[in-house]
DNA sequence: GGATATTGATCAGTATGCTGACTATCAGTA
DNA sequence: TACTGATAGTCAGCATACTGATCAATATCC
């Protein structure tokens, strides 16, 4: 039984629908959501962010997990736990640096790059579904405005992105 | 000292930059951050989550876990936690429903709507901040973007949008 | 009315994300 | 070389989010 609600407009400075920060938190939630159907879907059992540390970590080979860190936006202290999850299951070797002590060289196994490649079609598929409601115009607008927002709130958040380029 | 990083280009099929779920990642974690780091400096310990839900409660008195939960579009399993810490801080009373002795209400208390009035500046702000790099027109155009794809996508989350009406 | 299904809330377990602290190591300098 | 500061990684602790299970209570159907 749905109790009736009044109609909450009274105090309401602005409705949750005006609220940048709400709807980011529901199409992340959405897309989420998505790209594990398909993922499971498709037979594997992958979080986006362990797809996107695999992905940049086959892309950059022997990379730290500090540069790693810095090309997708994580906190450093949640890509230890991410990277121990891709060792767990056999997609990424963890080894000590020889340049720096402190540091731990990733490198994808070929099971790993097996599953990349066979995860693929899925994760483009949920790409897709995730816009669905938008038209492929409007789609490259949304990208390009989150582009544009995200870009000039980088510095914002404690895990900003970093080209991997001399800063 | 930073390795140096090979093009990437070879094997990505998408750079994170074309996937919307990467954006969608990137966007929160930065809306998060500001909202965080401006209601702290308004004095208040209030995360996003916790200010949306004392908003609803606010507005919707004596409602439900679950439809609260529907409003904000929260995980039922969730908003235990969220109610939780409400009490805990003393913004929020939960009582058993006389109606349904499952359900538990929530009410608001004075310290709440103290609260809730007081850090309004503080969100309103933050809103303003996470779309600094938009003009007013392409802030409002993203804000019309997500709002089309999440209507699209609203089903495809455990925890959907439900307009407390009737359905 | 009684069996069945559904629902509200919670819990255990897992995975991000963050803060702040800590160790080990490295870099630069006096 | 000893001191200082910065850096790589980890950890403890907290707050979302979710899956799947359970319990109690309500709804529904025969």
């Amino acid at each position: 039984m749905i109790p009736r609600l009044p109609a909450a407009t009274e105090n309401s400075v602005k409705d949750n629908n005006d609220m940048p920060g709400h709807l980011a938190r529901r199409f992340q939630q959405i897309a989420v959501a998505v790209f594990l159907a398909e993922v499971n879907e498709a037979g594997f059992d992958l979080t986006p962010v362990q797809y996107a540390a695999l992905a940049a970590i086959k892309a950059n080979p022997g990379l730290d997990q500090v540069t790693l860190a810095g090309l997708i936006a994580y906190d450093r202290t949640t890509i230890t736990g991410v990277i121990d999850r891709l060792v767990q299951k056999g997609l990424v070797e963890r080894r000590a640096s020889s340049r720096d002590r402190r540091a731990r060289e990733l490198e994808i196994t070929d099971e790993g790059r097996r599953t990349l490649r066979k995860i693929t079609p899925a994760v483009e598929s949920a790409q897709g579904i995730m816009l669905r409601g938008l038209s492929a115009k409007e789609g490259e607008e949304l990208m390009r405005l989150l582009r544009k927002a995200i870009a000039a709130g980088n510095e914002l958040s404690r895990a900003p992105l970093r080209d991997g380029q001399a800063e």
